[in-house]
DNA sequence: TATTGTTATACTCTATAACTATA
DNA sequence: TATAGTTATAGAGTATAACAATA
């Protein structure tokens, strides 16, 4: 039994917003690790894709920074994506301590596969709310945290 | 560095509304674990208090489903909240090997005082949102939770 | 000396399976 | 045999600290 099986929030702590809010994260976070693993990728890797697509040649340094993890959580992830051909790290010359890091171009088909795959588990998630009150709850969302 | 330090989410992952979701709602739960942690609190032990205040007497399966959670995972966590005084495991004389769950007033209290912070900490959450927005955020929250 | 990336390690969380005591 | 609770254990996830290479 997982925490996020059951198809709806314990009763009893459903009252709280902050449970709410976690247990509806959980259960969309499971679903869509499940979708992802389904061709081969990991929501790290998927995370890490976005980010150097949008600026490639990222040390890794910078990239766990923009990705706000650990500059040793990054490394595993890394690995895994050079072994699949998504990604390169590339030795920079004027400073050979540091790699640059670039998507090959299974990274970039990789990252258009997770992104189709977000936009239905997305389409999914909200799948019960009028498109008017999704888009209002994604407003909101962004207020939120602080974006936009 | 935490994955939920930042105080802005990553910005090449915000516009995935599922990832947003999930950074908003990872930050509420580090803050309210933390403030939780300040009255020696566990989110699981709160977890528990509430769902035994409710059904005073439950078995410790009972309690398990009504939490979702495993039934050995909650071992732990009555056994903290026996430890202080905040629970009570009563062998039930019509099957011994049942235990009937109840809560200590030294139980009801921390409860109580656990609500007062979730409210203090959903009143912070929700800080940058209207009294109209909240609501309107927390209706849909309950409608993506299949809830009332 | 300081920094980059790496490795080793430890800690938290939680599930599975084996165990015990009762039924 | 089956069930309630417990214990042992294993796996995922992620942070901290030590390390090697380079600056």
């Amino acid at each position: 039994m997982t925490m996020v099986d059951g198809e709806r929030p314990p009763q009893q702590l459903a009252q709280y917003s902050g449970f709410l809010l976690n247990w509806v994260a959980a259960r969309s976070r499971l679903r869509f690790a499940t979708a992802l693993a389904e061709i081969d990728l990991h929501p790290r890797e998927f995370a890490a894709l976005n980010i150097v697509a949008a600026k490639p040649g990222l040390t890794q340094h910078e990239l766990a920074a923009a990705a706000e993890i650990d500059a040793s959580t990054l490394v595993a992830t890394l690995d895994a994506l050079e072994q699949h051909g998504l990604a390169e790290r590339r030795v920079m010359p004027q400073d050979r301590r540091k790699r640059a890091i670039h998507l090959t171009p299974a990274g970039e088909a990789a990252l258009r596969r997770g992104r189709a795959l977000a936009k239905r588990l997305g389409d999914e998630l909200f799948g019960t709310l009028s498109a008017d009150e999704r888009r209002q709850f994604e407003l909101l969302l962004r207020k939120l945290a602080g974006v936009g």
